[in-house]
This record gives C-alpha cells, structure tokens and sequence, in this order.
DNA sequence: ACTGAAATCTTTGAAAG
DNA sequence: CTTTCAAAGATTTCAGT
C-alpha cells in the first residue's frame, strides 16, 4: 500500500499533517525540492488515499465545545444484530469524534465532544435508549494537554 | 470568544472542517454567498483563531502505523515538578496524538498511535523510565470504527 | 456588509534538459 | 527527476452600492 514512500514524500507529509496552507512553492523551498515533483507527489498520495482528506481544525472552546468525554462501554450483547444498529447509532451521531472497538474487557471507546455536562447526559441517554449496553464509565476531560492528528512519521 | 457567528459563519465552517480543498467560490456557492463576503469571514476566523490550524489527514494503516492504544494512567504524585516533567514528556513524544488529564479516579488518558505492538512497549518503557506512573492500562483498538476532527456545530 | 471587477499569485500541465 | 515556461484558475484587494 505505502510502497516506495522515499524520504521526499515523507517530508511532505511531515509538513502538509502540519500545515496545508502554504503555497507548493515554499513546500518545495522547505523539503529542499522544487514545484514539480512536490506537486506530482501530493497528487499521487491523494490518489493512492495516503492523503485521506484536508480539514479545517476548529477551536472547540471558542466555539462552545466546552466539554469532551470518553466513554468506556461493556456490552453482554455481541450478536451481528445488536452490533449494527450500536455502530449506526454512533456513526450518526456527530458528537462522536472516534469510536473503536478494543480488545479486552472493555468492548468500546468513545471520544464524546458536547457543549457542556448536560448535552452530555442528553446524547447518553439517547444512545442507551436506541441500543442496550451493560456497562458504562465517563471519564471527563478537565484539560487537554495534546491534541494532533499527526503520525509520528 | 466566539462572537456574532451566524449562520453563514457556521455553514462555512461546517464546511471546511469536512474538506478545505474547494475554491472559495465553490464554497460560497454551497453556503449560498459569494466571494468577497466568504473570503472575509474565513480570514477573520483564522484571525480570531476559531479556525485553528488547516491540516492533511493521513492514512494510518497505509503508512504503517496499524496500532492504536488507549493509555489509562493513575499516578500518586501530584505535585508540580512530577506534572511538569509528565506533560514535558507526553508533548515530546510525537506518538502521542491526544492527552486529557481528567477527573475522577483515572488521572490521565492517552492515545497513542505506533506500527506495531512492540513499538507500544517501546514507547510505554520510555515513558515510565522517564516519570514515575502509579497504574498504567493499555486499551488496543482492533477497529477504528469512527473518527472524525469536526464539531458537531 | 455585499457586489463585481482588477491585480497578483498559485496551480496545473506541457516541453525540454 | 528536475527546471522552465505559459495558460488557466484562484486569491486577494479595492472601489462602488
């Protein structure tokens, strides 16, 4: 899949996980390239899907975010039917920034981004509504001390 | 903070946090505006820092990074240099891509992204031979069933 | 604050070293 | 692969409404 990732392409990478904002021609400048290849190359990683997409990363506390929450869940129910309807649930719901599913005792993490404790409550009480879960553990965040989408590349 | 946003304030943003990649006239075609006035308030916005950063999303498994963990942390020192030199350490390590310190009886929450499981230890040894940590427990994500930077605006 | 147009800079693609 | 060049398109500024 990442075949022939060079060290090119890697420092491209470091720079656009950071920043895609500046023109190609300072990418180039920055990577030690010029326009061309640096142009060819981001082209092909956005086919190949090593560039998934360009966004915007907004300020959750400017904008009223002010809490976020991960939630741990235990389900008893592992049938394909129970699953489905679980996972639609979450894809539906834009509160929900990641879910995964884990290996282990705890079947599921959630990272839950609402206005405040209550809108909180609102979206839980609306998920246990829609799907039957065993167990679940809030923990709160009080501060984020990180938050990048960068791989350690 | 986030003073006066609008509506067409708001459907710019939900905009570009999906997709920053078309035009602004594309854009202001879509939240139905034009340039000029759409031109404006993304400007401002980054001014204001309501739009924070603009960034590429990368594929984790195709560049190689096929393990996510969920670090729980309990620690028993709190005092200011034990914080210090913990935060130090998480914001140095570029395999950290989030860090929450919370409350309740878990301290702190990380997600860490790395190739493979020994890379996992690797971090997690150099992390506790760096600052004493009371409890540690790994979460391994088996799918990412969701992920997502956009607010729910 | 929005419109529309003008100037400037970027992106895109072709051609050649 | 890189450099150069030119056309097409986007961004940015500015005057007018």
């Amino acid at each position: 899949m990442a075949d022939r990732m060079d060290e090119l392409d890697r420092k491209i990478l470091l720079q656009l996980q950071k920043d895609t904002t500046p023109s190609i021609e300072e990418i180039a400048r920055s990577v030690g390239s010029s326009k061309t290849p640096v142009w060819n190359r981001i082209r092909k990683m956005r086919e190949k899907g090593i560039i998934t997409r360009e966004v915007a990363i907004l300020d959750a506390d400017a904008l009223g975010f002010e809490a976020c929450f991960f939630v741990l869940i235990r389900t008893s129910e592992h049938d394909a039917g129970w699953q489905k309807a679980f996972l639609k649930a979450l894809r539906e719901r834009a509160e929900v920034q990641e879910a995964h599913r884990l290996a282990g005792d705890i079947d599921y993490i959630l990272k839950v981004r609402v206005p405040n404790a209550r809108a909180y409550d609102v979206f839980y009480q609306a998920l246990i509504s829609e799907v039957k879960i065993h167990n679940v553990t809030a923990l709160l965040s009080m501060e984020e001390i990180k938050s990048t989408t960068a791989l350690p590349l």
